[in-house]
RNA sequence: GCGCCUGUAGCUCAGUUGGAUAGAGCAACGGACUUCUAAUCCGUAGGUCAGAGGUUCGAAUCCUCUCAGGCGUGCCA
């Protein structure tokens, strides 16, 4: 709908362009937005207001010239008024709203999707935990803004595709299989003195004593390094299986998972410190390698190599990033931790040494989650090994909650997770509330087709619906293409969130105040129609949020 | 020290990229079940948008400074 009224109102500004009464503009200067108040129109446009001073003329004579032209343009605005400074407010008519009714029907789960990003080859990267140890709370937070991005972008048009990268190179699966091997001796009743540095979780006994069940006492008499790399193997494996399981559950599904040691047995590091060598874009110095990222707006060089002769975890990664390059993404999309913020500029800078635009890669920073029960922090600390896992919080509050939860904030703002309300069934728990609304509808649904009677578009007649809270209701659901586009386009998933609440808020109130079966067929047919529609919206909304839509409760 | 993020109702948060009288939910108070699911709805109250300047027709939104919290600032990952 957002969209009709904009092309009317660029056809209607080109003809005044034309005619000479407004100089030319740009494109996107010509804005369409919901006004606050619904006694200013369905959509309003200030392009009056930022034409007046290029035009030379008052903005309520240009909103005026729009209105004329415009009113004699469309049949599917009601009328026009200038209000206040010469914002220009647009009055649908109530029974064009209604078609979005029949849009739904035949599109059916394909509603909201739009071409947005066609012939777009995106990636999104996410989760990406080293294979050491379970995935706990902030790891869930990624997963489902990623995976949910995912399905919105897919549903906005883009080919997209999403990847896990496995960091199962390096000092920290060293560290993994050492802890790993000092449980295993325990066991044998050695005395050890535990790494350092290494896991502390109970989750490393258990690889022990499962090794201790495959391999016997053989550990003991091997000789250290492989020992280690035998713990090591055993655990990683046995971690991502785990990792995997976790997400599965979580209902989180990745296209890829990129393991980081096919880039050295193809090469691919070495090929990438050559061609930074080529380029000029490296130099030695005080025995290290460094890349020049500062030449890139970095705040200062980075090593590729230290000293002692190892790479950094910089340097795979830049060879890992030139691979996605490589396979023709447009868009590069890394979900990090806000931790990481700090790698974004010398990312950055590799990607464009790389001879790729900058603005193709894109990092999605997720703010830090904490955990509050009975109005008290949970303490987290992964050094330590107390942390509280994703599986422990899905076993827990369920996975349809935890998805929600962690998508009910902005990306970029701290997420206090309550795990009191989280467990409540009741109105103060927004995924109830929205479920509730669906099941609600199902049963109605139910109810009508005991006494033979279903939603039948042929005979409904939509004029009965244009009116009251049934058009509220009406107006929400044709909403929601522009809210999937929104969300794909600044790659916002929380918007969902909060469009479902929205949603569900229109059709319960609603509820309260119509009957749907009543004695009047007429009515009833019509309604059921449009409850129909809304439980399809409401499931879409939900699919992308990777939340089930009850039948029942 | 420098950089990034955050600061909006008692609490938790939105705010359509600079628009009109700043909005929800929870908590508080008052109402609505002979009615398709009360896991619901309606109403009341609640604000110096951290603070101060600036930019302009117009600022919660952009710029500068100050304050507060979080994070980063490794030849760690």
């Amino acid at each position: 709908m957002k969209n009709r009224i904009l092309s009317l109102l660029k056809q209607t500004m080109d003809e005044l362009v034309q005619e000479g009464f407004v100089p030319g503009y740009e494109l996107n200067t010509i804005n369409i937005t919901t006004p606050p108040n619904k006694d200013f129109g369905d959509f309003a446009s200030n392009i009056a207001m930022t034409m007046a001073a290029r035009a030379k003329k008052p903005p309520r004579d240009i909103a005026n010239a729009v209105k004329v032209k415009m009113e004699a343009l469309g049949d599917i605005i009601d009328r026009i008024d200038i209000a206040g400074p010469g914002f220009i407010n647009f009055y649908i008519k109530p029974v064009v709203w209604t078609s979005v009714l029949n849009e739904i029907h035949d599109q059916k789960e394909l509603y909201g999707t739009s071409s947005l990003g066609a012939g777009k080859k995106v990636q999104v990267e996410f989760v990406s935990a080293n294979p050491t140890g379970p995935l706990h709370i902030g790891h869930g937070r990624g997963a489902a803004v990623g995976d949910t991005l995912v399905r919105i972008l897919a549903a906005a048009g883009f080919d997209v595709e999403a990847e896990y990268y496995i960091n199962d190179v390096g000092n920290q699966m060293n560290n993994l299989g050492l802890s790993v091997l000092s449980r295993y001796r325990e066991l044998f009743g050695e005395k050890i003195t535990f790494p350092d540095q290494g896991y502390k979780g109970e989750y490393i006994k258990d690889l022990a004593t499962a090794l201790s069940k495959i391999h016997g006492e053989d550990l003991l008499r091997q000789n250290q390094s492989k020992a280690v790399e035998i713990c090591r193997e055993f655990a990683s494996r046995s971690i991502l299986e785990e990792i995997k399981s976790d997400l599965d559950t979580f209902n989180v599904s990745f296209d890829r998972f990129f393991s980081e040691s096919t880039l050295y047995e193809n090469n691919e590091v070495d090929i990438m410190l050559e061609y930074m060598k080529d380029q000029g874009l490296s130099y030695e110095d005080d025995g290290a390698l460094w890349f020049r990222t500062s030449r890139f707006g970095d705040e200062k060089d980075r090593v590729l190599r230290k000293n002692d002769g190892t790479l950094t975890y910089f340097a795979p990664d830049i060879a890992y990033h030139k691979d996605k390059l490589a396979r023709g993404f447009t868009q590069i999309i890394d979900i990090w931790g806000a931790d990481h913020h700090g790698y974004v500029p010398r990312m950055k800078a590799a990607i464009e040494a790389l001879g790729a635009d900058k603005d193709c890669f894109n990092a999605l920073l997720i703010q830090l989650v904490s955990l509050v029960r009975q109005g008290k922090p949970v303490q987290m600390s992964t050094r330590s090994g107390e942390f509280i896992t994703l599986k422990e919080i899905i076993d827990e509050v369920g996975k349809d909650v935890a998805r929600y939860f962690f998508l009910m904030r902005r990306c970029d703002s701290q997420l206090v997770f309550d795990l009191d309300l989280a467990k409540k069934k009741s109105d103060e728990n927004p995924v109830y509330y929205i479920q509730y609304a669906h099941a609600r509808i199902c049963s109605i649904l139910a109810n009508a087709s005991e006494q033979g009677m279903y939603a039948d578009m042929e005979t409904a007649d939509f004029e009965l619906l244009a009116t009251g809270e049934d058009l509220e209701l009406i107006k929400v659901i044709a909403t929601y293409p522009d809210v999937v586009a929104g969300c794909a386009a600044d790659l916002e998933p929380h918007r969902i969130a909060f469009y479902l609440l929205d949603l569900a808020t229109a059709f319960h109130r609603f509820y309260n105040k119509n009957r749907v079966l009543s004695d009047d067929g007429r009515m009833t047919k019509a309604r059921l129609v449009l409850i129909s529609a809304v439980k399809q919206v409401l499931a879409n909304a939900l699919a992308l949020m990777g939340i089930e839509a009850p039948q029942s409760m």
